[in-house]
DNA sequence: AGCACGCCGACT
DNA sequence: GTCGGCGTGCTC
């Protein structure tokens, strides 16, 4: 802005702008301006010796200020004019999300727009959207007619529901919700999202809707499924995604058309659930137990629960759906709980459900990787050229080198953790701090050559298959295909795709992998599907790791013969190997009882006080030494002590912290980790006392000067 | 968080 | 003699 002379700045406005909370600024900062704008108008405004991008949370007129302002005031730099405001409502699920998890405004705020738009003018996003607006027009006018006269148009068209879904889409109608939506893998919850979009669509075609998917790689299947139903009636630019994986001009873009109105229907994973979507209808949670709602770094945020929360404050309905719900949204959907419970037991064109076999491996030779009933089955169904799928934990799986003389193993110099050996390139690589070396030629420490391997991991799995399945080849007459599907093999981009639509295409027989293959993938000529060595998910430190371990194997177990299509000879089957195989876990999974499950695991957590019935948040610290860590976190639990016998606002407040304890992995890339944990029965008491922390957390720090940072994760997934 | 300003070691 | 290391400190 050329224009020298002095602004007329009657007006005060107050501005969000990315700052964290410990740089110790207020909310909002004051700048100057001719007039006033509207709440949720986006800006950019200096700062120091550059300029950011803001949003204007209020207006104030300069003579109704109470006081003059103690420092000088600047004028914003210039006004969005093309883009609409941000709607009230999306400012009160950030306003919402900053003070639950802890963070600032501006950083909530800011975070959640497109990183893009921090660097293009107001020019040149009014230049993006007149783009958009010609592309988007000439899809319009069949849009219109499709939801107004249904002539020129296929209509949609009528889809045959089992009883089940109609059931469910009848509620769903008729009530305003949370619902939760709990069906099998194979009940056909997809359809019931896809219906109650339409009706949604119908009663309003200016309506739009959020659904949320756990990871990227279901976007590309559930976005298909969304436009094989919706593009010939809306058009293709009127649904957009919204995930990590897109290009910076990508996202912008999709924004640009969900906050204009455009998009009907808004695809993506957690971070979608700050889309500004200001004629929000309905959203859709699908897999809502999925660990990866939970944002693990920066505002720690859980897009479940804002789901929840956004879709009140939007008088919308939320659905959330899963085959084994988290048990908070299990009991929030008890009788006594807010949300209502839909059942879809049956499934599909009657598949069955798969059989469990449990091996007991205390009754197997020692250091058993395949036993040999799971062998013989194995074969059996290679004989009928059917697909088996193998499933490892990642934990117990990584291949270590140790020395057979002295036990030295390749353990990473700054972390700790044990470096992982991969074949492909023959590193030894660490997965916390990415630090590579060479496999040594003999011992470091005794300078022994006798060096062998450790652990398993999916490759050796794979050879030791191979091995075992041999000497059956020239009974089968041709040769085994066995792949492999891990983190490691699908680096290189959209190999995971490739590697499963050849074992789609049946070129492979079996499938070995780690947790990622269980997710989302259908798969139709499977009729085994075997855990390994599932043991390592029954007696964590986690008291949420059983809970991960059953929803990982019933949707292990559904992925085995959901082809009701299936004779009768190959019943889809999920092996176990255990050793206790009398584990609660495996019984209720032996007749896929989520529901005996989590009524006994609830109370459990009741007895012990757990969630749901606390609430939990974590402080953790990271230091150059432990020691530095640990005091840093003892000085910040005197304060709490101190702030419940003290202060005003926090006496009789039932707040307790356990001790401070080294992380599960203390030491990561160089740096010292420790935690400690805060319950209370009560949210809201443990809320406030967080608020109050802030202050002295940051007096603590200015004394331990080896703390490089902390951080509060409310609701904590893992402990 | 950025990004300044500010005071001490190895280089054209 | 400078380039640049990252230690405090401020940003409406």
């Amino acid at each position: 802005m050329p224009d020298n002379s002095p602004l007329d700045m009657s007006w005060i406005l107050s501005v969000w702008i990315q700052s964290p909370r410990h740089a110790n600024l207020s909310d909002a900062l004051s700048y100057g301006w001719t007039q006033a704008l509207p709440v949720g108008q986006l800006v950019r405004v200096p700062m120091g010796a550059r300029h950011v991008l803001g949003i204007v949370v209020k207006s104030t007129a300069r003579s109704e200020l109470d006081q003059e302002l103690g420092y000088q005031i600047k004028p914003i730099l210039s006004v969005f004019e093309g883009l609409d405001p941000l709607s009230s409502n999306w400012l009160a699920l950030v306003e919402f999300a900053a003070h639950y998890y802890q963070r600032s405004m501006g950083e909530m705020a800011l975070s959640a727009l497109p990183p893009q738009m921090r660097s293009l003018t107001d020019e040149q996003i009014q230049k993006k959207l007149q783009k958009w607006q010609r592309k988007f027009t000439s899809t319009q006018v069949v849009q219109e007619k499709a939801l107004t006269q249904e002539k020129d148009l296929p209509p949609w068209s009528p889809r045959s529901l089992s009883p089940d879904q109609q059931q469910v889409l009848k509620s769903i109608a008729a009530d305003t919700g949370p619902f939760l939506l709990f069906g099998q893998t194979g009940s056909g919850k997809t359809e019931v999202y896809l219906q109650a979009i339409e009706s949604v669509l119908k009663q309003n075609p200016k309506a739009q809707v959020l659904i949320m998917v756990p990871e990227i790689n279901l976007t590309p299947q559930l976005m298909a499924r969304v436009k094989e139903r919706f593009e010939e009636h809306l058009g293709q630019h009127s649904l957009v995604c919204q995930h990590s994986g897109m290009t910076p001009a990508q996202r912008l873009n999709a924004w640009l058309a969900a906050h204009q109105g455009q998009a009907s229907i808004v695809l993506g994973t957690r971070m979608s659930i700050f889309m500004s979507i200001p004629r929000l209808a309905m959203i859709v949670v699908d897999e809502e137990h999925d660990a990866s709602y939970k944002q693990q770094e920066g505002s720690r945020y859980s897009a479940r629960d804002l789901a929840i929360y956004r879709a009140r404050l939007e008088g919308a309905k939320v659905i959330l759906g899963s085959a084994t719900p988290s048990l908070e949204s299990w009991h929030q959907s008890e009788p006594t709980g807010k949300y209502q419970r839909l059942y879809m037991n049956q499934k599909i064109g009657g598949a069955a459900h798969a059989k469990v076999i449990r091996v007991d491996m205390n009754h197997q030779p020692r250091n058993t990787i395949v036993s040999a009933p799971l062998l013989q089955a194995l074969k059996a169904r290679l004989l009928g050229h059917e697909q088996s799928i193998l499933l490892l934990n990642r934990r117990g799986y990584a291949p270590i080198i140790q020395c057979n003389s002295c036990g030295w193993m390749t353990q990473c110099s700054h972390c700790s953790a044990y470096k992982v050996f991969h074949k492909l390139d023959r590193s030894l690589r660490c997965h916390h701090c990415g630090h590579t070396s060479r496999v040594p030629a003999s011992c470091p420490v005794c300078a022994d050559q006798d060096l062998g391997m450790l652990g398993l991991g999916t490759q050796k799995i794979e050879e030791h298959l191979a091995q075992l399945l041999q000497p059956f080849e020239e009974e089968l007459g041709r040769p085994i295909r066995v792949q492999r599907v891990d983190a490691d093999s699908t680096k290189t981009k959209d190999s995971l795709e490739q590697q499963l639509s050849a074992f789609h295409a049946g070129e492979v027989d079996i499938l070995v992998g780690t947790q990622m293959i269980a997710k989302g993938h259908d798969f139709r000529r499977v009729s085994l599907v075997a855990a390994i060595d599932p043991d390592s998910g029954l007696f964590s430190s986690d008291f949420r790791a059983p809970e991960r371990l059953f929803a990982l194997l019933m949707q292990a177990g559904g992925r085995a013969g959901r082809d009701g299509q299936m004779n009768e000879q190959s019943s889809p089957e999920l092996w176990i190997q255990t050793r206790h195989p009398k584990h609660k876990i495996f019984t209720a999974l032996k007749t896929f009882d989520y529901e005996q499950f989590a009524k006994d695991e609830l109370e459990e957590r009741t007895l012990a006080n757990m969630p749901p019935f606390s609430a939990q948040a974590l402080i953790r610290a990271e230091g150059k030494t432990q020691e530095g860590a640990q005091l840093f976190l003892s000085a910040i639990k005197a304060c709490v002590t101190e702030l419940l016998s003290q202060d005003e606002s926090c006496v009789g407040c039932e707040v307790f912290a356990y001790s401070v304890v080294p992380m599960a992995l203390r030491r990561v890339a160089n740096m010292e980790r420790a935690q400690m944990l805060l319950e209370s029965p009560s949210r809201a008491q443990l809320q406030h006392l967080l608020g109050k922390l802030h202050e002295p957390m940051q007096a603590i720090r200015k004394k331990h000067k080896d703390i490089v940072r902390w951080a509060i994760d409310v609701d904590p997934q893992q402990l």
